[in-house]
DNA sequence: AGTTCAATACCGACTAGTTGGTATAGTATG
DNA sequence: CATACTATACCAACTAGTCGGTATTGAACT
């Protein structure tokens, strides 16, 4: 049985990820990867074939958990209640449950590789946007069929209702390095929750 | 008339601008700004100290139009109405209406810069924390005035709600890549302000 | 009027160090 | 004995920053 070379490859990755929510994948230098990882260029030439290719692959896994995230959580949601808005209000809370006692400084690579210029490739957008809308779709339809039962307090765009978890998770990202608070993504998914809770009330 | 070096000035502060949205400034090279900027080395280095200084100057520039944008706004949205809620609602509508005809590839260097390693300094952090709490604390005041005068549909955090607004605007942007749509800017804008009259409309 | 002078605005070759990537020889491990 | 590395040397391109020089200007002096 050969050497198992994967650990030293997650660790690669485990430092890349770092890296880019520092300082992003293009400012990163491989001298700074290997480092981190504590290897050697060899190893890190041995397992990815260019910096390029180190960085897709860290796209692919983040889509890969996100994707198992998105499929854990609206599985519970829908286990939880048979009611659409109930579910949508539930997604909200079960995700900012997740971010109760989040990383000293927390980050989305999607936000890291949208500002890394040729890093940003169309097929990268392309597979973030599909992992994007998996969960606005969703909302989306349970907002559709909230909307049957209780007409909205006011007109809206259920779409951009549905975009805007999105919207606002990467948005508390950035507001949780401005105001140095890692507290404030899950705040910030709560209050889109009672929001969206707002818009459906009764009157 | 002696000669005007402050075009040059301004030449290379919007090719760094520029470059900042797309691949940040920890990533882009003196080259590629001077580049831009059709100039020289010995152009730039006359004009900046180094390329930190050009960092700072360009943060800087940012937040004196952020804040004038504040003040235009703000007092347009309190001229056109007595309510504070009204405010708040004009607030987004105006703030909205600015991204209309929006560039090819919004962004905002606050959520470049926060993803830059170094370049984010504790210095940094807190001139663009006072920023965004200027907006925050302004419609926070206004909907702690519109929560006297109708009860909120649902028990919310209402700083959270305030801090909300530049949570989408940031999230916007990046929803605007990840869509490859400059539209959703105004669109999450308008639909934040739709989310809020919900929370406030009598029952 | 012409000459001198200094300040401003700018040019582009140069340097020391870093970049992503290659190569190669050897070693440890299952 | 293949796999999974370490260690080191190397390369061309690029990095931030330096430096000596130059062109253009207005004002002071003759």
């Amino acid at each position: 049985m050969p050497k198992d070379g994967t650990q030293t490859r997650q660790r690669i990755l485990d430092a890349a990820l770092e890296l880019s929510l520092d300082r992003g994948m293009a400012a990163a230098s491989l001298d700074n990867v290997i480092e981190k990882a504590g290897i050697t260029k060899g190893a890190f030439f041995y397992h990815f074939k260019s910096k390029e290719a180190l960085t897709t692959e860290l796209m692919r896994r983040f889509v890969v958990e996100y994707h198992a995230m998105f499929d854990d959580v609206t599985a519970r949601a829908e286990a939880l209640s048979r009611d659409p808005l109930q579910q949508v209000l539930m997604l909200c809370g079960l995700t900012a449950e997740m971010y109760r006692n989040p990383p000293d400084n927390p980050g989305c690579i999607v936000a890291s590789y949208c500002y890394q210029g040729d890093l940003w490739t169309e097929e990268a957008r392309q597979i973030f946007e599909t992992e994007f809308m998996r969960w606005s779709d969703w909302i989306l339809r349970k907002l559709k069929l909230a909307a049957k039962q209780t007409p909205p307090a006011v007109k809206a765009d259920l779409r951009q209702v549905a975009e805007m978890f999105n919207g606002v998770f990467e948005g508390a990202y950035i507001l949780a390095r401005t105001h140095n608070d890692p507290g404030v993504v899950s705040k910030q998914l709560l209050t889109y929750r009672d929001l969206v809770e707002a818009l459906f009330k009764p009157r």
